[in-house]
RNA sequence: GUGAGUAUAGCUCAGUUGGUCAGAGCACCAGGUUGUGGCCCUGGGGGCCGUGGGUUCAAGUCCCACUACUCACCCCA
């Protein structure tokens, strides 16, 4: 038997309602703030990724998705959104037609990591990216909306954490501080943390590591470090979500692990879902665009995940979408009545009316089950000596009521579907 | 890439120290008088017990390998 390639997961009927609703949520929040739906391509030339993220980052070296096409081209599946975004604002110029552009997605992502709880080879996330201002307004903004999302899901056991990053002239600063803090000590740190050592310092606050925990927890901190600007910036974020009633926590060691994050940078826990407990995390990219090749532009933007959030949401039981009921079954008396009621049927269903019947030529008692399962909220009968007298039988499965309507009045009938009990 | 755990019907699981062990519940299908559901009753279909070796007179039941899944490390959303 063939299976589905491991870390992807199929999104079968019976789920399906769950993101239709995350989904429809996602569209009117950033609606609400105005962002813009983009569509960017599920895979890229190679090298956007590795200049864009970054080659030593953990993505980049080893979880992409890379092949070569038939043309020889490196093609990858993209890891994150981000890259693409910023590859499309600069490929159509989307910074002159006006001074910020607001955006969002929906989308899935490849990563080829040892799937657990919460971590996927192919995952969706959704996020925002606001190109074009270095407004801490907007930093806020994305924690905001990406908290009204969880919130209005109905989560409760989350935690907003916040940093900053600094300039990348105040981050360099720091960076020459903590090197000198771990030089006599660099040797008790585990072997992954030497090697960020040389790599990217900053990353070993992220160990969970006991021994490097200890060294760690007496380091200088980058936020005593930030310069001015980066201070002010921090401050507004900060008065904007107090201000808004949005709990936060600021955590010195959140250093996000892509290398293109300045600033300020975000994450949302979950207490619900296990070890991978980041819904979503995000942060100010003011380099990234210039990088890329476009002019240079103040960026910020978040992700988050929606496997994720949609556990985060059944450990809390606080998802529950109901399907949607049938309004009509129709039960065929004679068997020899098929062209009839898929001829019914056909007309109900253009009135906007969701239809079902039996293609098996079941009995009528399973016929009647299979309305019952499917919680239709009417049944019509068709067949019999009603029939043979020009009448339809509809009735209503909550209370049983039932009512003949004649065959040649199918306007009548969708009125008494749709209008009873209103 | 590293570590641990699991692997029996569509689903959730029982299967005792290896010897009627191929089961239960749910789901599914059909009946319960000739045209009407939800409850109940009766019956039925469906599994080479993850794959491949080995030990043994005998293996879902012990051993080994492989694979998959799960969780954790790592990383991140």
């Amino acid at each position: 038997m063939i299976k589905a390639i491991t870390g992807t997961k199929d999104i079968l009927p019976s789920d399906i309602r769950k993101w239709y609703h995350l989904e429809n949520l996602v569209r009117k929040v950033f609606q609400n703030y105005n962002y813009k739906e983009i569509r960017t391509p599920v895979f890229e030339e190679t090298a956007l990724f590795a200049r864009g993220i970054g080659e030593e980052t953990d993505i980049v070296s080893k979880e992409m998705y890379t092949f070569k096409d038939r043309s020889d081209t490196s093609v990858t599946l993209k890891p994150e959104m981000t890259a693409g975004v910023v590859r499309a604002f600069i490929e159509h110029s989307l910074g002159e037609k006006q001074p910020l552009t607001k955006v969002f997605y929906i989308s899935p992502m490849f990563r080829q990591e040892r799937p657990q709880a919460g971590r996927l080879r192919q995952f969706h996330q959704f996020g925002a990216e606001a190109l074009g201002s270095s407004s801490p307004l907007l930093d806020a903004e994305m924690i905001e909306m990406a908290y009204e999302i969880l919130n209005r899901l109905g989560l409760n056991d989350l935690t907003v954490k916040i940093n900053s990053l600094g300039t990348p002239n105040s981050r360099e600063v720091y960076k020459n501080e903590l090197r000198k803090y771990l030089s006599d000590t660099k040797d008790k740190l585990t072997a992954e943390s030497q090697i960020r050592f040389e790599k990217n310092i900053l990353r070993i606050f992220d160990s969970k590591a006991e021994q490097d925990q200890q060294i760690m927890n007496k380091a200088p901190l980058l936020i005593d470090y930030l310069d001015n600007e980066s201070k002010n910036d921090f401050e507004i974020v900060k008065n904007y979500l107090t201000n808004l009633n949005i709990p936060f926590e600021v955590d010195p060691k959140l250093v996000r692990g892509l290398d293109y994050y300045t600033k300020t940078t975000f994450e949302i826990i979950s207490g619900k879902v296990g070890s991978q407990s980041s819904l979503c995390g995000g942060g100010r990219y003011d380099l990234l665009v210039e990088e890329l090749g476009g002019k240079p532009t103040h960026s910020v933007g978040f992700a988050a995940g929606m496997e994720r959030i949609l556990l985060a949401c059944e450990n809390e039981e606080v998802l529950n979408v109901p399907e949607p009921s049938l309004d009509v079954y129709l039960v065929r008396i004679d068997n020899d009545l098929f062209i009839k009621v898929s001829e019914i049927s056909s007309a109900l269903r253009k009135n906007d009316l969701i239809v079902d019947y039996d293609y098996l030529a079941r009995s009528v008692k399973a016929q009647m089950r299979e309305a019952n399962k499917m919680n239709a909220r009417f049944v019509l009968f068709v067949g019999g000596d009603e029939y043979k007298n020009g009448a339809l039988i509809l009735k209503n499965l909550s209370t049983g009521e039932q009512e003949k309507i004649k065959s040649e009045d199918i306007n009548f009938l969708i009125n008494r579907i749709k209008n009873y009990g209103s």
